[in-house]
RNA sequence: GGGCGAUUAGCUCAGUGGGAGAGCGCUACCUUGACACGGUAGAGGUCGGCAGUUCAAUCCUGCCAUCGCCCA
């Protein structure tokens, strides 16, 4: 073996041979229960990022000890085809030619974004196997792929006949740049400073006029009414009479309406039902006309007369411009507001009127939330179910078309033909329609397709074949534990809860682990466009993937961001070096390949071993409850800790006195089954590394799958701290004299001490151990350690100032101690009401340190 | 405006109703046959502030301050 351990290796090697042998695969378990995650499918076009990273270390911490428990454990892998960021990138790649996707025409274009899947659709995948994930990719998924194109269309077909689904002309969240309406969550809100303009529309008698406020004074084109409240007395002679629109002359009404708010600006309100939703709902109340003033590029069209062909933004500032020329604008102030952006391009959002397809919300929402309420599902940490709840009740029916190209396209066919004043008849149907199933005439399908969102929510059954009754359907849905950001409850989780429950009758898995965001070491966000985002794969060039994967793991505490800071992940990989020694040094004594996939524990360990063998059964334990409520950060913590300062720091020392004794087999075979089974818990973990000294300790099978260990109970030898902290003392003692730590000293203990700790002492303190009757008097001085006296002779002691500095300040500490302790149970009410243990470790206490000073004054005094 | 979270060592963060923790950084010493990507010993904190509950509060409750996120 290499004397450091060097990721880059080996980790690529492993791969493909699990792959291969298809450890991944839940057949590897065939007799065992289900487990089963589903994988958040990441974009298809997508690069692995931080966040990535640290979802999928989750996932696959947890599915490999769940696979190592026994489990068919399943994690399902997949991408998700991400309508509007593939098309758009497509979309960006043929502008380079100088070729939109109109000149290309629909077919053509879709056949360039299968292409472009063919293509670069590998990337990520290719990166989620550099990470380690253990998915089984002979279950791969796509979103666009037949199976859950079909599911989709049963989904869409089933819930417009039960009503849930209809089509509507409505006010929608434009992208004017993605030419498509949004659904409201697709909408990111941002203050932005801008101006609130006060525009006086004149009364058509020319009597008076009233003036409006707005922030978007391009609007006021498409004004059809003015609203008051109809309690504002101010206005109360205004309601029903005519205003003349300025710059466009259109005679329009002072209506009153109850949801007009009497404090915002003046009180009075321009209507311009087709460009706001309060407007179009005030519109709708008064039957007010609708017009459309821009086009879906956002610029003004034929119906703002001479400010067609202009942008909105260069239209705000035309039309007042003009208002004021012509003596309507009453002023303009500084105002700051919230404006909505697109969240796949930022452009500013236009509410917009235009006929789309909606799901009715609240009777498939009701129930979701019901089984949240009731426990079927839970959020860990638990307060993220508020999140839920707050935003499963306050619902809009949600917006399904979206005007592209590339996604599932809407089943539903217009008869050219049939129809009538609403327009032509409509069939919506499972099967391709060639024709009307009324008159035979032609049909044309909606050219719209289906918001991605609603194929991701199908996503825990519609990868197991649904609405086929699949062997796969039946063993692993429900699903297990789905793992997420708290970013995406609203987009995806809230809705595979809403649509598993009302398709499959069941909730797609009992647990939602929600975790953080990866931010940067500073506390940032990381964003391509700050330059300071991370990419995963740079740092498991330069680290490994498992220091990355553990660096993610101890910092991921529950619900909370992860500052990522690249010296946690040169701190894990020094962590996987020293595993790494710690294998040379075992391998030095235990014959490679020798140690026992299972088992084989000691039946006489003798004391050290006995240590570590109870401490290997306790740390296991709370690593399994740890685990089992997904405190990531605390069960690796723990287990980093029990390695590094339990086992190599003390254990392995002291397996060296073992070594030469005349049980070194029971050392060896110790060493040998400790060290197995650290493989095992940490494999999750760093599954590269633990495979390939699996390879070298075991070389029988595979840790991926083997056994999660179980160690039994043993029982530990009295007084092993207290052997620790006598040789913690010694070096002390040896430090503050300027003594070389391997000098030669010896220490007085006073009765006895159990036999084997003499050779412990010497070869891990340097330092011979004789036990003597009593105080060794004058001459010695104390070391200071709790459980047993002990004294160092003072000849040979050249620092004298220094050893009166040493006891000075081991009286002053033991002072405190004492003075705290004896306040304490002075207090009669500490006595009488705290229980009788805590007392009694009290008084037990207070003895000692009454103990510990006599003596240690004493010797002060000696030293003079 | 509503909700949620945070405030603990120089930095980044865990954690608990009964003796304050980790990693990194810092100081001193040590090239001891697994490991200098190491070892040993140290320094360093009135656990944001003020009240309250309790025998006991860093932890529970209330208020305040500062910062962050989500929603309107």
């Amino acid at each position: 073996m290499e004397p450091t351990y060097d990721p880059a290796a080996f980790e690529e090697r492993w791969y493909p041979i699990w792959e291969s042998e298809g450890v991944f695969r839940p057949e590897v378990n065939p007799d065992g229960d289900p487990f089963c995650m589903v994988i958040p499918p990441p974009n298809v076009t997508g690069r692995l990022h931080m966040g990535h990273a640290l979802n999928h270390t989750l996932y696959d911490a947890i599915i490999r000890r769940k696979r190592m428990q026994g489990y068919a454990a399943l994690w399902v892998p997949g991408t998700d085809h991400a309508g509007i960021a593939t098309q758009n990138v497509v979309e960006r790649q043929l502008a380079e030619e100088g070729i939109s996707r109109h000149d290309l025409g629909r077919e053509a274009f879709i056949e360039q974004v299968w292409e472009w899947k063919q293509l670069y659709g590998s990337t990520i995948t290719d990166q989620m196997r550099r990470l380690g994930d253990s998915v089984d990719w002979t279950r791969e998924r796509f979103t666009m792929d037949d199976g859950l194109s079909r599911a989709v269309r049963e989904v869409f077909v089933s819930l417009y006949e039960d009503d849930l689904i209809y089509r509507g002309y409505r006010i929608i969240n434009w992208c004017p740049r993605c030419h498509t309406a949004l659904a409201e969550i697709e909408v990111e809100y941002e203050d932005r400073q801008g101006e609130l303009a006060h525009l006086a529309y004149p009364a058509t008698d020319g009597s008076m006029e009233v003036v409006v406020a707005t922030t978007r004074a391009e609007t006021m084109l498409g004004d059809t009414a003015v609203a008051v409240h109809p309690d504002d007395e101010r206005y109360r002679d205004l309601v029903g009479r005519t205003l003349t629109l300025p710059l466009v002359g259109r005679e329009i009404p002072v209506i009153a309406d109850e949801h007009v708010d009497p404090e915002f600006g003046t009180g009075a309100v321009k209507v311009t039902p087709a460009h706001d939703p309060n407007d179009f709902e005030i519109g709708g109340r008064h039957d007010l006309e609708q017009i459309i003033v821009m086009d879906t590029d956002a610029r003004i069209n034929a119906n703002g007369g001479r400010f067609e062909g202009l942008d909105r933004f260069e239209a705000r500032k035309a039309v007042k411009e003009a208002l004021e020329a012509e003596g309507f604008l009453r002023g303009v102030e500084d105002y700051d507001h919230s404006v909505g952006h697109c969240y796949r391009c930022k452009t500013v959002i236009e509410p917009y009127l235009s006929d789309q397809w909606f799901v009715k919300v609240t009777p498939i929402t009701t129930p979701a939330i019901d089984a949240v309420r009731n426990g079927e599902s839970r959020f860990v940490p638990d307060r993220w179910k508020n999140t839920y709840f707050h935003w499963m009740e306050n619902l809009r029916d949600w917006t399904i078309s979206r005007q592209i190209w590339w996604g599932h396209r809407i089943p539903a066919w217009y008869c050219e033909t049939c129809g009538d004043a609403d327009g032509p008849r409509v069939f919506v149907s499972r099967d391709d329609l060639t024709g009307c199933p009324d008159c035979g005439g032609a049909v044309r399908q909606d050219d719209d397709v289906l918001d991605t969102w609603f194929s991701s929510a199908l996503w825990p059954f519609s990868v197991f074949g649904w609405p086929d009754e699949t062997p796969d359907l039946a063993k692993f849905y429900p699903n297990q534990a789905l793992v997420t950001g708290f970013d995406i409850i609203f987009f995806w989780v809230a809705r595979m809860m809403q649509m598993g429950v009302h398709f499959m009758g069941e909730v797609p898995y009992p647990d939602i682990v929600i975790h953080g965001l990866v931010r940067a070491a500073d506390g940032r966000k990381m964003s391509k466009s700050d330059g300071n985002a991370i990419d995963p794969l740079d740092v498991i060039a330069e680290y490994g993937a498992d220091p990355l994967r553990l660096a993610l793991l101890q910092a991921a505490a529950p619900g909370h961001d992860v500052p990522l800071d690249m010296e946690w992940v040169a701190g894990t990989k020094r962590f996987g070096n020293k595993v790494w020694n710690a294998a040379r040094f075992v391998l030095t004594h235990v014959e490679a390949g020798s140690v026992p996939a299972d088992d084989a524990y000691p039946e006489t360990p003798g004391p050290a071993a006995s240590w570590v063998l109870s401490r290997l059964h306790e740390v296991t334990l709370e690593f399994d409850r740890l685990a089992e409520d997904y405190r990531f950060s605390d069960a690796y913590g723990q287990l980093y800790s029990f390695i590094w300062s339990e086992v190599f720091d003390w254990y392995l020392e002291m397996a060296k006195v073992g070594l030469r004794g005349d049980r070194a087999d029971v050392t060896r075979q110790t060493l040998g089954v400790v060290f197995r089974d650290l493989l095992k818990l940490l494999h999750p973990a760093m599954p590269h590394l633990t495979e390939e000294l699996w390879e070298q300790l075991v070389g029988d099978g595979r840790v991926a799958v083997a056994n999660w260990p179980t160690p039994p109970p043993v029982e530990a030898p009295e007084g092993v701290a207290d052997l620790h902290e006598l040789v913690g003392a010694v070096r002390s003692f040896k430090a503050q004299h300027g003594l070389a730590p391997r000098s030669d000293m010896t220490v007085l203990i006073v009765g006895g001490i159990p036999d084997w700790w003499g050779a412990q002492i010497e070869a891990l303190a340097s330092t011979a151990v004789t036990t003597v009757d009593g105080d060794p008097g004058a001459g010695h001085t104390r070391l200071v350690v709790s459980g047993r006296d002990a004294f160092v002779a003072l000849a040979g002691l050249i620092d004298v100032d220094a050893e009166r500095e040493r006891l000075e300040k081991a009286i002053a500490a033991t002072e405190g101690d004492h003075v705290k302790s004896s306040k304490k149970l002075a207090n009669e009410s500490f006595v009488d009401r705290a229980p009788a243990e805590v007392v009694e470790k009290e008084r037990a206490k207070l003895a000692e340190f009454d103990g510990r000073l006599e003596v240690l004054r004493a010797q002060l005094a000696e030293l003079g």
